[in-house]
DNA sequence: AGTATAACGCGTCACCTGGC
DNA sequence: GCCAGGTGACGCGTTATACT
């Protein structure tokens, strides 16, 4: 892996356990049903823990130094470790079910609503949100965000399969082979753009519920000084 | 102005999961 | 069991920012 590589490696890891952090102290502090169900997701469905350990995750960062001098990588190894959680669609939903004020993250559907078609809009609280596309450009003036709907459609050019019954040379054999090949790799395509899409929601959401959660610890504790300045009167 | 570094997005591969 | 879709990881290119 090179420099740059790993560097994302260990940022993506670490921006996990940032999140799974804020989520595990919000459990311990303020009752919160969504933390809970949140933090039930961070088990495997065979019931291990899938998320990477602080010092699994400094280990691995180590394990990957010492990895890229020898010129071994073990990313058997790696994958181990950092299993996959659900989809971010599937947690923001649940979330969104919990707490009635978490947006959910839609199903690809477009022309129902009165927005244009393709773009959906959302109201997030205030952050710096900004692209080397501009892609997404949400200044601290704009209350509300657009996200661009992936198009379904297949771009021109793209030629439906033949029935392999009608195959008959080699060629036509490659020919369909490149075919479903550059088909896939185009779905995957969308797809991962979907994907980024939806983590970047995720991670937004997640965000605006911290700044909440803040807000709201921070009432709490002012509330229980003011009741202890009630309850215990002092005595001069 | 040139360079270094960080941050980000994209395309791809590999793997996992859920639906059939 | 197969298949389509979702997602982590990787490598690369681009852009923004800081520093010299």
């Amino acid at each position: 892996m090179n420099k740059c590589g790993r560097k994302k490696y260990i940022k993506t890891n670490l921006r996990q356990m940032t999140m799974e952090t804020i989520e595990s102290q919000q459990d311990g502090s303020v009752t919160d049903s969504v933390a809970e169900s949140e933090s039930a997701h961070m088990q495997t469905q065979t019931g291990q823990n899938s998320v990477p350990t602080l010092a699994q995750v400094a280990t691995i960062a180590e394990t990957d130094e010492s990895a890229e001098s020898e010129g071994v990588i073990d990313s058997h190894k790696r994958r181990e470790i950092l299993s996959r959680r659900p989809s971010y669609r599937k947690i923001l939903n649940e979330l969104s079910s919990d707490v009635p004020g978490v947006p959910k993250i839609e199903e690809e559907k477009s022309e129902e609503e009165g927005t244009p078609p393709n773009i959906a809009t959302m109201a997030v609280p205030t952050s710096i949100y900004q692209t080397s596309t501009g892609q997404y450009t949400a200044t601290g003036d704009m209350p509300t965000y657009q996200i661009r709907a992936p198009t379904t459609a297949l771009p021109q050019g793209v030629v439906m399969a033949a029935s392999p019954g009608s195959l008959h040379s080699p060629q036509q054999l490659a020919e369909e082979a490149t075919r479903k090949r550059e088909l896939r790799l185009m779905k995957n395509r969308e797809a991962a753009k979907e994907c980024r899409r939806r983590k970047k929601e995720y991670v937004k959401c997640l965000e605006s519920r911290v700044a909440v959660l803040e807000v709201q610890n921070k009432k709490l504790i002012e509330e229980l000084e003011t009741l202890k300045d009630i309850c215990s009167p002092k005595t001069d």
